[in-house]
DNA sequence: AAAACTCCTCTTTTT
DNA sequence: GAGGAGTTTT
């Protein structure tokens, strides 16, 4: 592909961003206003034009499933496949970075990548050995994350405590935990990005290394960067400068995961020079929904200020309907899908159900099933995280990194082998006593007396086992995982329903390198293997960002729920809205927003009240639908709206007649008065535009 | 080692 | 009100 037709298709918006080369570039992307189009063209540019080795531009993205896709655009692109270029997650890129250059740190190569799980399971450990109340695990997982994120180590953490002793407790797991990580050999996923950055700070000479390679930078997503990312980013980006990052700080919703927006703040002052460009063209929403979404994020403080645009002027007026209990406004919804697909305008994967919280999708489904309509839901337990699966690549880890004391742990009595709690205590204290690995007292107990003949015999067994498989050499990782599940008691320990889920591990790994599959099993997550087909999603206003839907429903428009209860202070309640300002901009042509007016929450029923953020929407695009009996409809109903005129007298999808073209469909309608356009698909000659002053349509 | 019982929590969760 | 995890019972 040419110079010319990379820059072909872009704005002027695009293009400079594009082309601006020297220096750091922060790109203020709106929703749908192509960004990661950007991020694939600069690539492309930069490698045809620029003649820089593919390797050489470092690309990040936040999920597994952005940096495919970032890989095929760019692959398509340039003509030529991505494998050895730069591009992936900031965590799989210090991963690899660290595999090749953590020996300098004192690790060994050979570490294992704890996941969120792992990390519960080892902080629980330690609450449970410094008699501190197990149950806040999660608190204190949440706490260290984000010191962790903030690149505070355990040392300096305690060195301010608060006086309460509360810090002082957290200090001292936090030491422990850190330290447990490193004789484990073991990275959490935050250390990936720490380690990595603390490599950069001891080792200039190997930050110098990667100056080098890198000599370029593209960031995508970049509001969603914490401290450690954004350091990471300046420390790699403090040789040449050539960095481009893209994001929109009104789409920052993983504050609570330790994103901070301000690093879109500080962009221009930390890196001298820097150019900022604002694409506010959206090319997916038509202008009805873009109002309102601009209209509720506009109350947010401290943003950069944007003027969002479409060229998809009118569109259907947003919807609102309140409702009386959850079910019905399920039903509503459902009904709403069945009518529009009947119309023939929009399949089922065109449907997207949106809500705060997960609980919400029982109702929905519910009123799915009921309607026939076939559905999937994205997000819950990823098929990495499968208690058989974890098993299983814990024997594998064990194998690799026999200092893992986690997987350790967690499989040396799965399937039972007699190795109870008392014997793994006294292995325990010993291990603890004399700095070793859980594994190395193991081996060394068998050698000694002590323990009796029928316990020797049993740990024996065990070691055996793994050693076997450390020492041998298998081509796959799936030639791996059938050997475990011979020779580890796995396979009359499991049933059916498992077994099938481990014949599918065989089969995914079939090709992959032991090592590799290791690393892609932590790294994995959820958003990765949803097999959609044709069908409605349903989803968390969370897992949207970053999709697009034809007709997106967004639920549980009331206080309590969107924003969350827990959101209490001022910056928690603009998350919130922001959340609700990402969801909205997911839909391109028809957008409902609902909620009722009586919600089962955690097994009690409550009297819910409108969302706040319903008052700033403005009247003029917006119906408002009153389904629901009793005093809080008419109060949410904003004065003046009731006059219910109909803005667009043709819905997308009903069919109208025409004189000429005969019988068709519906698809848009927009404009204002006298300019009033409607966009019908003729089945016999196509998508035809029409004034409708003129067009003489019949609505059948 | 399985079964029964008790306790606890219940937001979102890119990796 | 359900589901998960840990503990106690058999």
């Amino acid at each position: 592909m040419s110079k010319e037709s990379l820059l072909e298709g872009l704005n002027p918006e695009q293009r400079e961003a594009l082309l601006y080369l020297e220096g750091p570039l922060l790109v203020l992307a709106c929703a749908g206003s192509g960004k990661t189009k950007v991020i694939a063209h600069k690539f492309a540019h930069l490698v045809k034009t620029k003649k820089f080795p593919y390797n050489s531009i470092l690309t990040l993205t936040f999920t597994n499933k952005a940096a495919h896709e970032m890989k095929e655009r760019i692959s398509s692109l340039t003509g030529k496949d991505t494998n050895g270029a730069s591009i992936g997650t900031f965590h799989a890129q210090c991963s690899r970075l660290l595999r090749k250059e953590i020996q300098s740190l004192g690790y060994k190569p050979d570490f294992t990548v704890y996941d969120d799980d792992d990390q519960c399971t080892l902080i629980r450990h330690i609450l449970r050995e410094f008699r501190f109340h197990e149950a806040l695990y999660k608190g204190v997982a949440a706490k260290i994350g984000s010191l962790k994120s903030s690149l505070i180590l355990p040392e300096e953490f305690l060195s301010k405590g608060d006086g309460f002793g509360f810090d002082e407790k957290l200090a001292k797991v936090y030491i422990r935990y850190q330290d447990e990580l490193k004789r484990c050999n073991a990275l959490d996923f935050d250390d990936l990005i720490g380690v990595t950055v603390r490599l950069f700070e001891r080792h200039p000479e190997i930050l110098k290394k990667y100056h080098a390679l890198f000599s370029y930078i593209l960031v995508d997503e970049f509001q969603d960067t914490n401290y450690a990312q954004y350091k990471l980013l300046k420390l790699l980006g403090s040789g040449h400068n050539n960095i481009s990052v893209v994001g929109d700080d009104d789409q920052s919703i993983y504050r609570f995961r330790g994103a901070d927006v301000n690093n879109v703040y500080k962009f221009e002052r930390d890196f001298p020079g820097a150019k900022t460009i604002r694409l506010e063209q959206n090319y997916r929403s038509t202008q009805n929904i873009l109002s309102v979404a601009s209209a509720v994020i506009s109350k947010n403080p401290a943003r950069k200020p944007k003027r969002l645009w479409t060229g998809r002027q009118g569109g259907e007026s947003v919807y609102h309907c309140w409702l009386n209990n959850e079910d019905e406004e399920a039903r509503h919804i459902a009904k709403t899908i069945k009518e529009l697909y009947l119309r023939g305008v929009y399949e089922f994967g065109d449907f997207a159900v949106l809500y705060r919280v997960n609980i919400q999708s029982r109702a929905v489904e519910e009123a799915l099933r009921d309607e026939g309509l076939p559905y999937h839901i994205v997000g819950g337990i990823s098929f990495y995280h499968r208690k058989e699966i974890k098993d299983i690549t814990a024997y594998m880890r064990l194998a690799i990194n026999q200092t893992d004391n986690v997987s350790l742990r967690r499989i040396i009595n799965c399937p039972p082998r007699g190795i109870g709690a008392a014997t793994l205590a006294k292995i325990e204290n010993e291990a603890k006593k004399k700095a070793l690995s859980l594994f190395e007292v193991m081996k060394s107990t068998v050698k000694a007396n002590g323990v009796t003949s029928a316990v020797k015999e049993r740990l024996e067994g065990f070691i055996k086992l793994i050693e076997r498989m450390a020492s041998k050499k298998y081509k796959t990782a799936s030639d791996m995982i059938q050997d475990i599940i011979e020779k580890s008691g796995f396979e009359e320990f499991v049933n059916n329903d498992r077994i099938q889920h481990l014949n599918e591990l065989i089969a995914s790994s079939a090709e992959t390198e032991v090592k590799e599959f290791l690393d892609k099993a932590s790294l994995f997550t959820n958003m990765d293997d949803s097999v959609r087909g044709n069908t409605v999603t349903l989803m968390t206003l969370h897992s949207a960002k970053g999709l697009e839907f034809p007709v997106v429903f967004i639920l549980g428009l009331e206080e309590g729920v969107l924003p969350y209860f827990k959101a209490t202070n001022e910056d928690e309640i603009n998350e919130e809205r922001r959340l609700f300002y990402v969801g909205m901009t997911r839909a391109k042509d028809i957008l409902w927003l609902t909620g009722a007016s009586k919600r089962k929450l955690y097994a009690k029923f409550q009297n819910q009240e409108a969302s706040r953020f319903l008052s700033d929407i403005p009247k003029k695009c917006c119906e408002w639908i009153e389904k629901s009996r009793g005093d809080h409809a008419t109060r949410l109903a904003p004065p003046g709206s009731d006059s219910k005129k109909p803005l667009f007298p043709y819905m997308a999808g009903c069919r109208v007649k025409h004189p000429k073209w005969g019988i068709g469909v519906v698809r848009d309608c927009y404009g204002d008065g006298d300019e009033q356009k409607v966009m019908v698909n003729f089945p016999s000659i196509g998508i035809k535009k029409l004034v409708l002053r003129f067009a003489n349509l019949q609505k059948l």
